[in-house]
DNA sequence: GTCCAGGTCGCGC
DNA sequence: GCGCGACATGGA
């Protein structure tokens, strides 16, 4: 039987749901799925006492958001504090977007950035968002969905009674299924050495993701941190810094390259130097200027 | 079959 | 520090 519990979230307006959920290709990937019909975004997500549960996401009013929740056994009050949790870090409702929308009128740029935009979603946890980000590497958008796709499915525990309904598995699950496993059963392909390395690092406590979270540290040296990890290169650790909300540093690579070559460079591709000039204007805000700079796809 | 994808590593200079 | 080939996988 399946319990259905609805939370809500009080949200600080400007809040725009819709492109908070979709600005960012991450909702494409499981176990994320978004109902356009419904307007909903959900996510099956296995809580630290490994209760799998579903939730679903919609704006109620203007300032609140709906969270339902469907779970095999009646939630306890920490794992819907947990739950919250979840929410405010998948939806950034912590982050402070006014500095942006300030830099944006200061410099009058024609942005598809529609009002209360700015937030692109994350994961629960930045051991997914590095996981994800890993699955972006010199590999199409179609191949990232079918490798996330493929690891969920491999690893992820399901919702009793609904196989379809698999959580992201935890760094553990990844470390006991083993490097072969991996290699075999997910198309990581030899990106599968990488996120055994990365799991194993974090389970033996070689690696910590709290570190990262320091608020204190400047980018440049999670930059440094970040770039130790096998198969983090200048890509992947300046895609990471975004998803820990830090968007000073432009993740440069070939759609970043072949969208200023077009718009700003007359069609040749440009330097990294070139590049990082035409969005220095926006400083700590360089890599939402160029996100929400390109037209809206996928 | 060949090329390449929202790159990165490890090598040799 | 910089250039270069190798790397798994599947779509064009």
């Amino acid at each position: 039987m399946i319990h259905t519990t609805t939370l809500t979230e009080t949200i600080q307006p400007p809040f725009n749901f819709p492109s908070t959920a979709t600005a960012h290709g991450w909702y494409l990937l499981r176990p994320f799925s978004w109902d356009a019909a419904a307007q909903a975004l959900c996510r099956v997500q296995q809580l630290t006492d490994g209760q799998i549960v579903r939730l679903c996401m919609m704006l109620e009013e203007d300032t609140q958001l709906r969270i339902e929740v469907e779970s095999s056994a009646p939630l306890a009050q920490n794992e819907i504090e947990e739950i919250h949790q979840v929410v405010r870090r998948m939806l950034r409702l912590n982050e402070e977007f006014s500095g942006f929308y300030q830099r944006w009128d200061e410099l009058g740029w024609t942005l598809e950035l529609q009002p209360g935009g700015g937030r692109l979603l994350r994961c629960p946890t930045l051991f997914e968002d590095m996981i994800y980000t890993i699955c972006t590497t010199n590999i199409n958008w179609s191949g990232t969905v079918r490798m996330v796709d493929r690891v969920v499915a491999a690893l992820g525990k399901s919702f009793a009674g609904q196989p379809e309904w698999r959580a992201f598995p935890g760094p553990s699950a990844f470390v006991e299924a083993g490097a072969d496993f991996l290699k075999q059963e997910t198309g990581l392909g030899y990106r599968s050495d990488y996120v055994f390395e990365l799991a194993q690092q974090l389970v033996s406590g070689d690696l910590s993701v709290v570190a990262f979270e320091d608020q204190s540290l400047p980018t440049e040296d999670l930059y440094k941190r970040l770039r130790k990890i096998k198969g983090v290169g200048d890509y992947a650790a300046s895609t990471i810094l975004m998803l820990l909300g830090r968007y000073d540093r432009l993740a440069i690579d070939s759609e970043l390259r072949s969208f200023t070559a077009k718009k700003y460079l007359g069609g040749e591709v440009g330097t990294p130097a070139q590049m990082r000039e035409i969005y220095a204007p926006w400083g700590e805000w360089q890599y939402l200027a160029y996100w929400f700079d390109r037209p809206a796809d996928r």
